[in-house]
Order: C-alpha cells, then structure tokens, then sequence
RNA sequence: CGGGCCGGAGUAUGCCGGUAGUACGCCUGCUUUGGGAGCAGGUAGACCGAGUUCAAUUCUCGGCGGCCCGACCA
C-alpha cells in the first residue's frame, strides 16, 4: 500500500504512560493505540502484524484436526455456576455486567463452560470422540494491575483451543500433538530459539501443566533452565522434589532466568465435563465423562514478546513471518520526475508479483524516511533514488543487519 | 489490594502563588533535498470538585485517570 494513505503516523518521543518497550515501540511506530490502562487498539500496520501471527497459529491449529469456531463474550452464569467458576471468590477476574431485566451476564475470561456445555449437544458416542476445537477470541480479565504494554491486557484476544477425548492415554497423544504445534509456531514467528517449554502448576485441574516460556529479560515469569535438555521449569515448582523425579531435572544444574509465558497447555481431566454432563457411551454402552485438556496462546502477548527480541535502539525490526510487509519500497524525490516514474514502476512490478510492499511515496526528506523506515522495522528496504537513476539498480538494506546490497529490477521480481 | 510518584497545547517537557515558556507536530512563504533541514510568520494548553488566599496551573483535601514497586495472575 501507499504510505501517503496510511492514516497513521510516527512520533519521535515515547508515550510518557508507557514504559514498556513493546509498548513504546508499537505506540511510536503507529502500530497500536492506547484506549486506557490495559486496552489497546489495533491500527493498521499492527493489525497486519496481528494476523500473521494469527494467520501462523490457524495453520498450526488446523494442522493437527482442530476445527475453528467462534463462541460469544457474553456468558451465561447457569453454566459457570455449575462449574463452581462464578463467584468472584473463585475467579477474581471476571467482568460482570446486566441485561435491561437485571439478570447478571458476564465477559468471558475463559470458555471451558461454553464449550463443554455446547460439545454435549454434538458429543453423545464414542464415535464422536476426539473433537478438538480451538478459536480467536477476545478475553476479558479484570487485572488488578496492568503492566507490561500489550503483554497484559484486561481485553486482549486469545487462541484457546479444546480437546475432548475417551480416556487419558489418547489425551495425552494429543497433547504432544499441541506441544508439537506449538513448538512450530515459536519457531516460525522467530523466537523458538528462546523459547522453552516449561513445567509449571497444573492448577485447579491437575497436578502439572506446561507453558511456553520465552527468555526475555522484561519476562514477569522466573524460570529454571536445563540447556541441555532444553527444558525448563516454572518457580513455583522449583521446591517441589517430585518434579525432578518427573523430568529427570537435576536442581543443581538449572540456571535461573526471566521469562514471558506466551502459551500454556493443561490436562484438564474431567473436571469439566463432570460439572457440565459432558459424557458419552462406550462400547458396552456405559457413560464415562469425556477427558479434556486445554491450551492457550495470546497473539498479542506473542507480539509483545516478538518486539522485545528483536527490537534495537532504532526501533522494530520484525522477523519476515510476522512483519506487517516484507518490503519497504522508499523514494527519495518524489519532485523529481525520473525517481517518481522509476519508484512508480516498481511499485506497482512489486504489487503484480504478488510481495508485499509498503511504498513510501511521500514528498519528505530523505533522513525522515530512513527514520521512519526503521522504526517501522519491516524486514528490508528498497531505495529509489538518484543512485537508482543513475545506475539501474536498487539498494536494498536489511533492517536486521544493515546489509546493503544492489540488485537490478529483474532480481527484485523473482526473489 | 498495600505502598510510592505523576496529571499543562496533538506529542514530550522546564519554571512558577500574579504575564503559562521551550522543542517537535500542524498551517503559510522562501531556501534546502541520501540519515528526523534552515529562516520568517502563524496555530494550539492547566483532569474534575471543594478549601486556603486579595489572587491557585502552582498550596491543602477529596474524586477521577496514569505509571512504578509489591501482592495477585483459572
């Protein structure tokens, strides 16, 4: 697209309320917008980013079986009562609002009770087992305090997906599965190197579970890492001896580190389809309760996360998977007739070969554009300008690296 | 939820019990044109309420909002 119509645009200074890199970065770059503490919009460039990282997750998702659905926000408190989930005691995060009648609804913060309530319409047999099911959609949580720009949010959007099996042993297949999946999309959104899965607390529903932590010294998570293993685990287990005997970790040699939780995977057993009816008839015709598990990952943390690795001190610099373009097309001298005609050209060569090019087709000076061009972090930058004139071939620049190379339009097409 | 700091042009900030200053942005003009240009002119601002005072943006109290540390984070 033409940056002339792009409605967004950069700032020199960081916001004063940020303090946050992620945060800083993506408000100075116009990739999102601040609504209030913890609420943040989606602008254009970052809403690109957003969906390639989304777009990442789905094909994951839909990789091992997982069917796409999209379930409300408004919830029912019937079902969550039934799950022992509505009381404010028990869950201190919800959103809680009220129809014109004065009934209480509530803002979904989670969706084990939808799901499992709506599976009992579909899930009767042991025919109809496994179903996996997963979605992109917005959570709602009333943090006490958010922190960490978009890496904690009180609305934020989330891929839950939920598996529902027979028995243990073909949940615990499929849970390898996620963790597969998952290891994939870290590694294709570019920080799989930092990323180890991490054995934490199961919480309500089980004794452990597993995240997915990135090392990240703005992490608000404290783990221990076994590099040789390549796993690590969470503090909260860290005194628990049992543990060890599990992963065949030994205390002695972890090293502690900070770390961004940017997925999570739990057995959740048959908690929840105990309290929601959720069974089916085996073979013999008896009625066992279907054994679930569920597993999260948030794009926008994950997009935090991507920006505080990657960033430097000239702004963002996005790994190709998940940047907003993948070329930056900047003209220098959008007066001069021959530069115009030549950037022109090669914009619209760009379009019709199917890249994705952000055009820099504004009458600014050329240290602005570089600036600019570099806050804006898209992986590499094409300069059309007397050089180009002159010569005939186009100087791209690596954002990442700064490598400059020189390649003729031809080159440009094919690659 | 406990503790601390903060609230002023679109953004970022200095000073201040009496005229609210600067930089960037934005508008006009001229010059400039490969790393956030120069000159000239212009535009635009005190979170809300109460109190103290001759006078409050400034001090005090309350509210609202923001940030940080901690607690919390199915």
């Amino acid at each position: 697209m033409r940056q002339s119509k792009l409605f967004t645009k950069t700032r020199r200074e960081p916001p004063a309320d940020e303090v946050a890199k992620n945060a800083q970065l993506l408000v100075r770059a116009g990739y999102i917008h601040k609504e209030m503490a913890g609420v943040y919009d989606f602008l254009p460039l970052g809403l690109r980013t957003l969906n390639k990282i989304i777009g990442i997750i789905r094909e994951e998702m839909n990789a091992i079986d997982g069917e796409e659905v999209f379930l409300s926000t408004l919830q029912d408190p019937k079902i969550w009562e039934k799950s022992g989930r509505w009381d404010d005691d028990v869950v201190d995060v919800w959103f809680k609002t009220r129809l014109k009648n004065g009934n209480e609804l509530g803002l979904g913060n989670t969706h084990e009770e939808a799901l499992t309530a709506l599976m009992s319409e579909h899930i009767a047999s042991y025919k109809d087992l496994p179903r996996y099911v997963y979605q992109f959609q917005n959570k709602f949580r009333n943090e006490t305090r958010a922190k960490s720009g978009i890496m904690r949010a009180r609305e934020f959007i989330m891929k839950d997906l939920y598996s529902f099996s027979k028995d243990s042993a073909s949940h615990n297949e499929f849970y390898e599965k996620v963790a597969g999946a998952y290891e994939n999309i870290f590694e294709r959104v570019g920080i799989g190197a930092k990323t180890y899965r991490t054995f934490a607390s199961g919480g309500s529903f089980s004794k452990y579970s597993h995240e997915y932590q990135t090392v990240c010294t703005a992490g608000e998570d404290t783990i221990y890492i076994d590099s040789t293993k390549r796993l690590a685990l969470n503090k909260e287990v860290y005194d628990d001896t049992e543990v060890y005997a599990v992963t065949g970790m030994d205390k002695e040699s972890l090293t502690e580190a900070k770390a961004i939780e940017v997925g999570n995977i739990f057995t959740l057993g048959t908690r929840f389809s105990e309290a929601l009816g959720l069974s089916y008839k085996d073979v013999e015709g008896r009625s066992v309760p279907v054994f679930m598990g569920s597993y999260g990952i948030g794009p926008g943390r994950l997009m935090g996360a991507i920006v505080e690795l990657t960033a430097d001190e000239k702004g963002l610099v996005w790994p190709e998977a998940v940047a907003p373009f993948s070329v930056h097309l900047v003209s220098l001298g959008q007066t001069d007739d021959e530069i115009k005609k030549m950037a022109d050209a090669l914009y619209s060569d760009l379009v019709n070969a199917g890249i994705d090019v952000l055009y820099d087709d504004r009458d600014l000076r050329a240290g602005e554009k570089f600036v600019e061009s570099d806050l804006l972090g898209i992986p590499r930058r094409i300069v059309v300008g007397k050089n180009a004139v002159a010569t005939g071939a186009f100087e791209i620049i690596e954002r990442a690296t700064g490598a400059v190379m020189k390649r003729s339009r031809a080159e440009l097409l094919t690659k």
